[in-house]
DNA sequence: ACTAAATTGTTTAACGATAAAATGTTTATT
DNA sequence: AATAAACATTTTATCGTTAAACAATTTAGT
């Protein structure tokens, strides 16, 4: 008699991984939409991203920085930074050391929108700590980095 | 003198859910496409969830139902169920009892491609296994599901 | 110096997803 | 019965991403 296939059925740790990523996709979809919903002056996840990111980690950068730093293609930021650009909310010049690097830089407009863009997340984020356990929820992150770490690894050995 | 606005600083427990929900997406893209990358036959994520989705859950389903069940819009779940259908992977057929309603069911050759991709998938899966501890990452799922439903439920409300 | 390889960034085509409009069907109201 | 509302699916336009081709510059080897 044929037996049925049930999936990762004979895998049970595949199985749990499977689960893992499957939720993790579904929480990245939601969390993302619902985040991009709640930022003002049309800016977009990838383009509010960018900003903070002059806030937090550097006050300049290349494109090439940038899209390690958010892991997308080079393609897919010199895209969001052409839409940031005709906002004036960057500036992006040529590198004075090297006529192949620019150099990215935020603008005050870009300051200022970013600021009022963090106002108006922080309801939802607000909303969110009503009804979820921030503790818990902190201390999962560090497996999580570990994760990313391992598959950015992944990603290049091979 | 001017204060400077370094990101979430001032509310801490939004800058953990910030940093979580970015750990998760960068985590949802890298495995995503590694998991896509081993699918054999040209499959990818969205019709292999499809697929696995009639052995595990139902075997049979409306469009509308399988929309629901992964998140997506009803014109994504069409375009997904036109490619495996112009693969003869599943079958879809006007519903007896309800002219506007579908019924979707998995092909044979829908089985045995789905059978076929989950061995493919087995080396990732194993190679990750060597590398991550299953056991706390089993022990995260249910604060996962919790979070899942709650950004569910607050897509609604609303 | 010359050349080849590596680096940096942009462009193009294709893809998958969304939102909104459109199409067709069923249910509810009167 | 007729009409309106709700429902299920598809279509269209748009967006952001990737992969691959392209252009330009720098670095390294000889």
């Amino acid at each position: 008699m044929s037996k049925t296939l049930s999936s990762f059925d004979q895998e049970p740790e595949a199985e749990v991984l499977f689960s893992y990523f499957n939720e993790i996709s579904i929480i990245s979809q939601l969390s993302g939409a619902m985040f991009e919903k709640g930022l003002p002056f049309g800016l977009t996840n990838a383009q509010f991203s960018v900003l903070n990111w002059f806030i937090k980690v550097d006050s300049e950068a290349t494109p090439g920085r940038l899209a390690t730093a958010f892991q997308v293609t080079a393609g897919a930021m010199t895209n969001t930074l052409k839409k940031l650009a005709a906002k004036q909310l960057i500036k992006v010049e040529p590198d004075p050391n090297s006529g192949r690097k620019k150099r990215v830089t935020i603008t005050e407009k870009g300051r200022n929108q970013l600021e009022q863009a963090i106002l108006c997340t922080m309801p939802v984020f607000g909303e969110l700590l009503q009804l979820l356990d921030s503790a818990k929820i902190e201390k999962q992150l560090p497996l999580l980095q570990e994760i990313r770490k391992t598959l950015d690894e992944m990603r290049y050995k091979k």
